[in-house]
DNA sequence: GAATTCATGTAACTTGTTACATGATTTA
DNA sequence: TAAATCATGTAACAAGTTACATGAATTC
């Protein structure tokens, strides 16, 4: 969906090659955004085609060539456009598959997702611990690109991170006191 | 992805139509899980196809036909091999488009930005309201359906709303408090 | 000399969305 | 009698994933 404005927004820092953009994509944006690489170069083709970017050719620093690509004047405005809209993102759907099978989950019974939420709350500790990691990546970034001004809502975007796998653990660890409380106990 | 589990899954309650479980799907899974109609008439032949539900056509009580899908031994199996497969769902993506929006807001700047957060707020708290009528619905399906034991399952995934709604509007209230203490005021 | 990183892409596929068509019955 | 609900579907498209191919440069 919003694959296009992600690339557009990581374009207004400087002119990248769809490796670049897909690093970047990895190590800041992962969090709440990813995309595949082929996915990255299909995007930007299509970009290129309506006019939002343009690229060059240059010898790559090392191996094979690159083709770097620019935001133009009517790619900010489509951005910008975007980020203003407030009707586009309003019904986004909350996939979640874990939801789903807890859900679902008459049909392997309270032990079993006692053990499931314990892998869970594992997993959503670890989220916490890569969380951590990600924040001192962007100290990096600050360097290498010029982003005093961005710092700002990056912030804010992270913290969205904390509160968000906060509140899982929370759950977690709630949902698995309450099934003790009823008596079970894990599978595990 | 796994529409085809939420699929076999609310088949494990009773036999049903493609046009039942689209009404299912949203008055209940909705929360974490959604689908068009034509995507489950889709699943229910490819599901068909691999023997995992079989179905009839009986008359209908208002207007048309139906064809009433049950779910099979082979489709109970798949359905259990699925919830307790960890693996799956533990790198699920978490794409979130506003997110997304917030990390590019430099684009628009910290008014727009907090513009764009009290809007979120009002939707989160719409998106509260909604839960809670949808908690009453449950009700109502433990007396259609035979439900007793599944109501335990309902309640932890149910649950898992009202944290996360609460955390994205603590996260949002903290936010516009943050660009206040900065001292930027709303757009709106 | 082997593995990893740099760098770009194509092809085939799956999943999800949008728009449309049909026609009966029930409710306002 | 008009609108909403019941009920099933097709077609075309958009978005995302997986697998693969290529080949140079760097690091171990």
């Amino acid at each position: 969906m919003s694959l296009r404005f992600g690339l557009l927004g990581l374009l207004t820092y400087c002119p990248m090659a769809g490796y670049d953009l897909k690093k970047i994509f990895e190590d800041s944006v992962n969090y709440f955004w990813s995309a595949q690489t082929s996915q990255i170069y299909r995007e930007l083709k299509l970009l290129e085609s309506s006019g939002h970017v343009t690229s060059v050719v240059e010898p790559g620093s090392a191996g094979p060539n690159k083709r770097v690509y620019s935001i133009t004047e009517s790619g900010r405005q489509e951005l910008r456009a975007w980020l203003l809209d407030t009707e586009a993102d309003i019904q986004e759907d909350n996939k979640n598959e874990f939801l789903l099978k807890v859900f679902l989950s008459s049909n392997i019974g309270p032990q079993e997702l006692m053990g499931l939420l314990e892998k869970r709350l594992e997993k959503y500790k670890k989220d916490l611990d890569r969380l951590l990691s990600s924040q001192s990546k962007v100290a990096e970034y600050k360097d290498r690109f010029d982003v005093e001004r961005e710092l700002l809502f990056w912030k804010i975007s992270m913290n969205r991170g904390f509160h968000d796998i906060q509140s899982h653990i929370r759950w977690a660890e709630e949902s698995i006191e309450f099934l003790k409380s009823l008596g079970f106990s894990s599978s595990q």
